[in-house]
DNA sequence: TTGTATGCGTTATCAC
DNA sequence: GTGATAACGCATACAA
């Protein structure tokens, strides 16, 4: 025995009550800690009966590996970053839903932060997580230039959705918003409509450009003319979408439908529209984009191009999970799908 | 120098590049690491010379403390649980705005996960935040038995939201559901209804009940009777309230007027109503409950129930951090308010 | 196949 | 005031 007082182990401290470390496992089931951490992680290979051991050990002591000392050892943290723009849109809810229940599945914990179509705070957000030393990082659209957002994440393994950017770790896919905006707009013309209004959403974002061109594309590809006082851009939210039917109505310009690049900014329209006494679809047909939740309970229920949100999230997290395993993501672009439902009718005149 | 050969530092391993630590900031301003900590933290005086240079230091290297390091040495990790029940919900996605930007301004950050109003995933939620050592956890109404939960979060700080329960560092603060279904009923019943049908929630969930007695106070201090057939249980979801008034419908009776328990359904119940040929305001007014963004854009705009759900999550998040910083939360409970909007009128016959 | 030793970046304890 | 030094709980290079 040394003669040397060993010194007074630290005060159990703040580790909660009924808390097990590795050590604790490995003390009980006979074996050194980096057996027991073998194990678990598949390091490498064990024999059965210490495996056996360690495993019972580990159920009856209800050990759980605490992720932040894994964290600091390993480098792994077991948590992704997401960065979303508007957490509580109901948009971007769906795809953190699908974010998280893919993720759980693996045994990671997403970090949700936003960015609020903002550059610097969405800056600020990523600086957060790679701080926070996450494992890889989501981005949900967002404005950071592309540039500037490979720069930030370098070396971390990052997703983005809805902007093609390529790099190292990085993989990127988006959704056909042009096919999208097509449909809809060539929906809208298939039911006779000529005078078709647009509604854009933030022209700084990419989804929004891509959708303005679709409807452009259609426009043009029925022959018909591009009246540029039947084009107003907004902001995506339902505020910003019965505001721009009250500045297209001030115009004095004369439609007979719209096509809304997104499901919020449609309901707000179809508000403003009321307002002035214009219903839909009687008077003017409306067309969104999204699909929300809500989509199907407005009133009417509004006929809008499908991209399931959820799945984006989903496949989100499969692509980060498949790099995090070394592998290569491969890509699942869903292909849009128009629902028609009443918010559009065939032109009668 | 010494002959020993120092061993090898293991390789620089994954630490992302460009990254600082705390150490490397304390040999360029010429002091020990402790006082860096020291500094960082405010733990101890420190001469105001090093402290100059140690931040000068900190400046200039761009250095960011380790939030793991920090959770493995400390003990806090600077992160607090939220368990939400459905996260893509509009109703907890402004709740956990609330929560995020709060916590943020004193550099915590929020780990959400869903209890999917679900007893047993709620409970892995929690266990997830547990095992991740978070600091502390706000909890957003739920399944999970008083008894449960306390026993689940005991020496952990808890902020319980929608609940009525007490404990050693817990925290938990309602909303007056009962008040504000009164209101609700009461704008009915001095608009001349005398048949009032009733949308309930999940009335395994407190809320749901509660609103469900404001109703009732409101009949019976008018003198209306309760006609149990103008009463039904639903889900919370649009879903569900349109599912709901199919129910009420089938059951041939008569009303003027509804109250709906919350916004989502009440969406639902006016598709519903619209399918069967009843318009709103006109045949039946209708109110609503929480006031979500949404409620401002139906068609009609809808009357219903304000409770700022923001607010109430960035008292969550207040309240949390008081209790952090070893005070104690106080009370801030709103009162709920009326929004008179345009699916609600004055009955004529 | 297994154990020992060391380090991850920080805080906390102690002695000076 | 300040600086060594020992944890925190785990993963891993290396030796056995």
């Amino acid at each position: 025995m040394n003669a040397k007082q060993p010194p007074a182990k630290k005060a159990p401290s703040s580790r909660p009550a009924g808390v097990v470390t590795l050590e604790q496992v490995a003390e009980a089931a006979g074996v050194s800690p980096s057996t027991v951490s073998r194990i678990l992680n598949g390091t490498a290979a064990v024999s059965q009966a210490k495996k056996d051991a360690v495993q019972a050990a580990i159920r009856d002591l209800g050990f759980q590996p605490n992720p932040v000392a894994r964290g600091l050892a390993g480098g792994r943290t077991l948590s992704i970053g997401v960065v979303t723009q508007i957490i509580s849109s109901p948009f971007y809810g769906e795809a953190l839903l699908g974010i998280e229940r893919e993720l759980e599945r693996a045994g990671y914990v997403p970090l949700f932060v936003s960015g609020n179509w903002h550059e610097d705070d969405e800056r600020k957000a990523i600086e957060a997580l790679l701080s926070r030393r996450v494992d890889g990082i989501i981005v949900l659209a967002g404005r950071l230039s592309n540039e500037k957002l490979v720069q930030l994440t370098t070396g971390l393994p990052t997703v983005v959705v809805g902007r093609q950017l390529a790099g190292p770790k990085l993989y990127s896919f988006g959704f056909d918003n042009r096919l999208g905006a097509r449909l809809a707009t060539q929906h809208l013309i298939e039911q006779g409509h000529r005078r078709i209004a647009f509604i854009a959403g933030d022209l700084l974002h990419d989804d929004a450009v891509e959708r303005q061109d679709g409807y452009l594309d259609a426009m043009a590809a029925a022959g018909l003319p591009v009246d540029p006082d039947l084009m107003v851009q907004s902001d995506f939210t339902a505020a910003g979408g019965m505001l721009a039917v009250s500045r297209l109505l001030e115009r004095t310009v004369s439609f007979t439908a719209m096509f809304v690049s997104n499901d919020e900014m449609a309901m707000g329209a179809c508000l403003g529209l009321h307002r002035r006494n214009l219903r839909v679809p009687d008077d003017v047909s409306l067309v969104g984009f999204d699909d929300v939740v809500m989509a199907r309970y407005t009133m009417p229920p509004l006929t809008t191009v499908r991209q399931s949100v959820y799945e984006i999230g989903s496949e989100a997290a499969t692509a980060m999970l498949a790099m995090l395993n070394g592998g290569t993501p491969k890509a699942q672009l869903q292909t849009p799908e128009l629902v028609v439902r009443e918010s559009t009718r065939r032109l009668l005149r």
